[in-house]
RNA sequence: GCGAGUGUAGCUCAGGGGUAGAGCAUCACCUUGCCAAGGUGAGGGUCGUGGGUCCGAAUCCCAUCACUCGCUCCA
């Protein structure tokens, strides 16, 4: 375990070394769990979305693009359940210094006097043998009949707390009812305090008459309230989807382990309307669709893993993640949620406009059933990287550290190298340069012994170095050489186009 | 928010009351020319910030800020 947090230490130092990522306004100091993407950086995060945009819009007839805005009606929120769902009162235990929800603490409570509900059935039911009538005597007994008017006078006192944002009436709730916490055994309580998950900001210059707005805190939203938009634009017909690439925001209680929990992130997700009653057969494909997109990259199938959800979100009914095994272990990439129809009638319940289809085939109309793929840009970023840093011990003795980036996805495909500054070597690596530079992002460097040069390009991942010398000149060859095996290959410049093409062809990983 | 740890050069770190250090990196010149480490020279730091103790503080004390890790949350 310590070695992994020492190859995450690693490569967390190489991002920054290396330009692929660096702290946030790192001079005053950083600022919590926010990150900025480097000239690499932001050069790998662009192909990795492509690579998905390729893969899910362009290859799918049936998929088209959107990209929505960030704000959205404060309703949105509402219609969503973000609005409800994202506030979390919580309070701490002085003692035991544990943190919990405090509406799920009165909840436990209550359990406990549901559990003594059962006990008391159960106990009758024994009595009574076959004679016992259970809706009966939940009706009549009087001791069942105590404890469920006690449940009901918590569960209104506690509801009516939280809709009103009585925090300390939720305190004092808990201290009446003498709840202890499960590890001190001790009601010594920190006040109750709102957290808001969703960043509320405003919109209108003057501040009297602004009304709040929130950062969105997942992209789905902007898909839902455009499918009518969307489908009668683009004339799709069920099934269909939209995809969409964009930030999104939650005020995370912690953010950490690098650029794997933000607050400020970036999504790629995909809402595929269908056919109520047909979301199995949809889940069943998608699950495997997207599997099969991430080992296309070749980062070894060992480092996935499905996740199924035993517990559901409020609008799904069936969601798994796939897992990538991460210098800290295996944890959620992506998810594949089957959402019901639930986001587009809450929508339609919340807006007033139907939000239909028509099926042809069936001739009716139906609040269309939702299946989503959604994956973390930003963790996917990291998958790469941690999986393709690689630190290997070189035969004569030394050490090289090398980015074992899938080529299509690397922030550099190609980099030329005049084997010395003279003799108009130079010269003609620059040719070379542009004759490549219009299809392959590449760098010129000619700066340092030869060896220097390939480790740094090794460094962040360029897969090819090509290297100009003499003989170059003479006969218009070059060495092409290869990041990972190091291999050096003598070729002639006019095969150097397709040669690389080949390597970083998409459809090699996607056809 | 609580607990622990860390802040010294671009990076990795040493120094623990007496003139601010090393390696790597950077820049210049020379040398070499296919796998990071040749030579010479140069630049770069109010030692996170503020206060206190002291003749004197990077060093001791107090406060504060930021980051990292753990706990509570995670659609």
């Amino acid at each position: 375990m310590a070695n992994y947090e020492n190859i995450f230490k690693k490569v967390v130092a190489h991002c920054k070394e290396y330009g692929y990522i660096f702290q946030s306004s790192e001079i005053y100091d950083g600022l919590a769990a926010t990150y900025d993407y480097g000239p690499n950086g932001v050069e790998l995060k662009n192909n990795i979305k492509n690579y998905w945009w390729k893969s899910m819009v362009n290859m799918h007839e049936n998929i088209v693009g959107l990209d929505s805005a960030i704000f959205m009606h404060p309703t949105t929120w509402k219609a969503s359940g973000h609005t409800d769902a994202f506030n979390d009162p919580l309070i701490d235990n002085k003692d035991s210094k544990k943190r919990y929800r405090a509406d799920i603490l009165i909840e436990d409570y209550i359990a406990k006097i549901e559990v003594k509900i059962e006990k008391d059935c159960l106990k009758a039911s024994k009595r009574f043998g076959d004679a016992f009538n259970k809706q009966k005597f939940i009706t009549t007994n009087s001791r069942v009949l105590d404890r469920q008017k006690q449940i009901d006078i918590i569960n209104s006192k506690m509801n009516a707390f939280l809709s009103k944002g009585n925090l300390k009436d939720v305190k004092k709730l808990i201290e009446e009812l003498d709840i202890k916490c499960p590890i001190s055994g001790t009601n010594n309580w920190t006040d109750v305090r709102q957290f808001n998950l969703m960043f509320k900001t405003q919109i209108g210059a003057a501040s009297d008459n602004s009304s709040d707005l929130y950062l969105r805190p997942e992209t789905a939203q902007g898909i839902f309230v455009n499918f009518l938009n969307v489908q009668k634009t683009t004339r799709m017909k069920i099934p269909f989807g939209i995809a969409q690439i964009g930030k999104a925001f939650r005020n995370e209680i912690i953010a950490r382990q690098f650029i794997f929990r933000m607050r400020e992130f970036e999504q790629m997700e995909m809402q595929f309307f269908i056919r109520p009653g047909e979301e199995i057969k949809w889940y069943k494909y998608w699950k495997d669709f997207r599997m099969k997109w991430h080992t296309s990259l070749g980062m070894g199938e060992d480092n996935y893993r499905f996740h199924d959800h035993e517990t559901l979100a409020h609008y799904a009914n069936a969601a798994t993640d796939i897992e990538f095994k991460f210098p800290f272990g295996f944890k959620e990439l992506e998810g594949i949620h089957s959402r019901t129809d639930f986001d587009l009638k809450a929508h339609q319940e919340c807006s007033g406009k139907k939000l239909q289809y028509f099926d042809p085939e069936l001739e009716e109309n139906y609040v269309p059933y939702v299946l989503e793929t959604s994956i973390g840009l930003d963790r996917m970023f990291l998958a790469i990287l941690s999986s393709s840093f690689t630190e290997e011990k070189l035969e004569n003795g030394e050490n090289r550290v090398v980015l074992n980036i899938p080529p299509i996805l690397s922030p550099i495909k190609a980099a030329i190298l005049p084997l010395t500054k003279k003799d108009n070597l130079p010269e003609k690596a620059r040719e070379i340069m542009k004759s490549l530079q219009i299809d392959f992002n590449c760098q010129y460097e000619e700066k340092d012994s030869i060896g220097k040069r390939y480790r740094r390009q090794d460094a962040i991942g360029t897969p090819y170095c090509i290297t100009v010398d003499h003989q170059t000149l003479k006969d218009n060859t070059i060495t092409l050489r290869d990041r990972t095996s190091m291999k050096q290959e003598r070729i002639s410049i006019e095969k150097l186009h397709s040669i690389i093409a080949e390597k970083v062809n998409i459809s090699r990983y996607l056809g």
